[in-house]
DNA sequence: CGATCTGTTGATATCCTTCAATTTTGGTGG
DNA sequence: CCACCAAAATTGAAGGATATCAACAGATCG
């Protein structure tokens, strides 16, 4: 399941590449950050609550979750960590943390040691705009995830959840355009849409009985992409974040410059 | 209903003094923000889905909130947002709105250019600090909501409401501890809360049968706020991003002291 | 190749919604 | 200041979406 060596912050650049261009330096940085890796079994704590936050990681392979459990056991989950995803960029304004971090399978990550972080955000202005830029693509998805939980029943949670996470897997180069991965179970499935799995089961076979989607040995295919988009009704302005603003270039730019004026 | 003159930044310059200490330069750009406020007459629209971003701005009194409409008129409220609250602070990076923000009562608002939010928090790094940390703790009230949203029943989610809000406008520095308004109708708190009117009232009636509230004229006492937090059942490391690490404060003054040496 | 986790199915229970009517509140103009 | 009106709150009754419980089948993994 490993991604070939010296490949495997292949998702993270096209990531960020989303949103502005890197040049070569901006690139070897990053692939810098990924090359050493350390290798988790499924279902293990990355980061647990409590904690005081050291360190960001980069998923590189596998699958994680954020999530947060009541005193009753009852489990919520806010998100999918997928291979390209950087958590925690920020984290080290917190005091501790609020949430748990856990692989769904192996799972290997590579932590980023604060110093370094820091240091690679100052050295690298594009890098830094662009990694603000996807704590903001986090605070929308987490915006769209209110909505379903808020306001969408059981079938249109499933669909906006299948859309997504589609959607994201194909933004980071990963999977194709409706053949995807689905690695968790429908328990943790449940637990990120606020149901149980028993309803997410029976929402599962209903939409494979209308011939929307077919899926075994938890491989998905989505047969009919358009109409379970139109189940999810996702916001035509969700996720549009694909590209930075002129103005942000052109701040990047400076930046760039002023370095070079200024090395230390 | 209006803060006097000259006193009405209070809020914002509270709450962002929670997070680390502001020189008096500081606190004097602060207020220089919030020095000319629109006036908002109840139930307006301050941005919609789909504009795109051009100011951020501070909420200085009244309140609102941001939404996302479904086509059949289903509403979700994401939060509400009380004086002191500033807002869209990094949506410059955002091509387009994905929701909507509109007020609840009167509310008047100073709106933030880009250009001079740029100034301000390249000229105030203590400032661009804080600003970053508000992004944090709207952050972590998302995930908040998220798990009410997902995994806990009507009374649970009332009850965090309530908490929330009071906790929020305590550090404000608005309402007493206990006292707090409540100037949203309940289908408002519903659609916060993803769920109908009626059964919120039922739960707040619940409430009251219960001695733990009292709410008339749309003020609201908590009269066992202990009882109610425990229903809540808050993460206790909820909102515990109450200061700055000693390194986010050392980096400030590192900046200060570099901005002295070279005045562009 | 057995043990355990995951998925599947059915029956029943419940929390919350929906619908509808009434009362209360709050705002507005006379 | 009062009368009026619309909006909000309140209450009751009935229905529905999802939860819960339980049992079994199938998959996965050491």
């Amino acid at each position: 399941m490993n991604v070939a060596a010296g490949s495997s912050h292949q998702a993270l650049v096209r990531k960020l590449s989303r949103f502005l261009r890197l040049s070569r330096r901006d690139v070897a940085a990053l692939a810098d950050l990924t090359n050493r890796v350390r290798r988790l079994p499924a279902r293990t704590s990355i980061v647990a609550e409590g904690d005081v936050p050291q360190s960001a990681f980069v998923l590189v392979d596998g699958m994680a979750c954020r999530f947060r459990i009541l005193s009753d056991g009852r489990r919520q989950i806010m998100s999918f960590i997928i291979p390209g995803d950087i958590c925690d960029v920020q984290a080290a304004m917190l005091k501790r943390m609020d949430h748990s971090i856990g692989t769904i399978v192996a799972t290997s990550i590579a932590t980023i040691a604060r110093d370094r972080l820091l240091a690679l955000t100052r050295q690298h202005p594009r890098i830094n705009a662009a990694l603000w830029w996807t704590a903001l693509q986090d605070q929308a998805i987490q915006r769209e995830h209110v909505v379903a939980l808020g306001r969408r029943n059981a079938h249109e949670r499933v669909a906006y959840f299948l859309c997504e996470l589609v959607w994201r897997l194909s933004t980071h180069g990963l999977g194709r355009r409706d053949v995807i991965e689905l690695p968790m179970t429908q328990a943790d499935i449940a637990d990120l849409l606020g149901l149980t799995p028993v309803h997410v089961n029976r929402v599962l076979q209903d939409f494979r009985k209308q011939n929307l989607i077919a899926l075994e040995r938890r491989q998905l295919r989505l047969l009919d992409m358009e109409r379970v988009a139109g189940i999810a009704e996702l916001s035509p302005h969700y996720l549009l974040l694909d590209r930075a603003p002129e103005a942000i270039e052109l701040e990047c730019d400076r930046q760039e410059r002023l370095m070079r004026l200024l090395p230390p």
